[in-house]
RNA sequence: GGUGGGGUGGCCGAGUGGCUAAUGGCAGCAGACUGUAAAUCUGCCGGGCUACGCCCUACGUAGGUUCGAAUCCUACCCCCACCA
């Protein structure tokens, strides 16, 4: 069982992910693992475009409502986290499916990340908080003193990654990235899903609509009432934000639904993007135009054929 | 009907005689990406080339002034505000 290979079903969203999924469960006795750093958050569920309850009680999803809005989150737990709960599935007999868009979270599950050292949370929050007041250049110009490594690319987040990494471990990332590398835990079959931009772009404004008509701003209303940390991880999701600025009055509300539409088309571009050039090995491409049944049957035949 | 303001590249919006295919922003396209990744960044962005250069088309429309106009003049069309 060892080297049993995991489908991995990739794209961007508005793809049909989640119904592919579904429908596959047709075919296979599978168990959802998601590959998505925001339905990790509890709460959110509309924003998030998570399979609802009854898919859920149909077809079990792993790695979705781990973590409480504001609570930090990684790749690299994710790793964990799924390696896990693949496991479980397998020793349930049945047939583990990573689902999902977060490339990077992908990535650290079958390439591995480096093995980062443990890293004391108070004193990278009380990091942060000094790396907050700076400005980019600045960031940029003490990430290169501390990592002869570090190209200067990559903007503020990445800087301040590479200047915590190095003060909190005492070597710097690129170190770590060349000296500690890691093991993927999953041997990978992947397919990725893709469309016709027109029709992601169509799919993804249908869908915005219906997020509104189900309830959006009520669901991003109702957990900010719980307390959720408007800036806290969890929050600053598609969708969440642009709710949150409607709720404060710092957005028209009639423009809720393109500013979501406008950013979830420039995140499923990047995907598009990432998914194209980052993934490795072998990768079943799919054009995601056709019905999720048709589609769940050509996986099922790839698979198969795979196999022997 | 009168007076004033305005019509700029897909959109918004600078520019008031040459250094302007035209600052910016948005949208779009392409790309980067090892632990906040729904993040964070980079490039391109009127069209066509025998492309470190050349050609064409462009600042409401039509004329004009000038060596030279998005920028000045005239007429017309449209929009906005106020007055009637």
């Amino acid at each position: 069982m060892a080297d049993a290979r995991t489908p991995i079903l990739v794209g961007p969203t508005g793809v049909g992910k989640t119904a592919i999924a579904l429908a596959l469960a047709a075919h296979w006795p599978i168990e959802v693992i998601s590959a998505d750093s925001r339905q990790i958050y509890r709460g959110l569920d509309i924003a998030t475009a998570k399979a609802t309850r009854k898919e859920r009680d149909r077809v079990p999803h792993h790695l979705v409502d781990v973590v409480r809005p504001g609570e930090r989150y990684s790749a690299g737990r994710f790793a964990l986290d799924a390696a896990a709960a693949i496991e479980g599935v397998r020793a349930a007999g049945k047939l583990p499916v990573v689902v999902g868009g977060t490339g990077l979270y992908v990535r650290a599950l079958v390439d591995g990340l480096f093995a980062e050292p443990t890293i004391d949370p108070r004193a990278r929050e009380a990091l942060a908080h000094a790396i907050d007041r700076m400005d980019n250049a600045t960031l940029v110009r003490w990430a290169g003193r501390l990592d002869r490594g570090y190209r200067g690319e990559g903007g503020r987040h990445r800087a301040a990654r590479a200047i915590e990494i190095a003060l909190l471990t005492g070597q710097p990332l690129s170190w770590w990235q060349a000296a500690a590398k890691a093991q993927g835990v999953v041997t990978p079959w992947t397919v990725r899903l893709t469309a016709p931009r027109h029709l992601l772009h169509q799919r993804i404004l249908a869908r915005t609509t219906a997020m509104l008509e189900r309830g959006l701003l009520e669901e991003v209303a109702a957990a900010l009432a719980d307390g959720a940390p408007v800036e806290g991880p969890g929050m600053d999701g598609i969708g969440v934000r642009e709710a949150v600025a409607v709720l404060q009055g710092r957005l028209p509300r009639d423009l809720l639904v393109s500013s979501i539409a406008t950013a979830t088309r420039q995140y499923a571009k990047r995907q598009e993007t990432w998914f194209r050039h980052q993934l490795r090995g072998d990768v079943l491409v799919l054009d995601a135009t056709r019905s999720p049944e048709q589609l769940a049957a050509t996986i099922a035949a790839a698979w198969e054929q795979q196999r022997s």
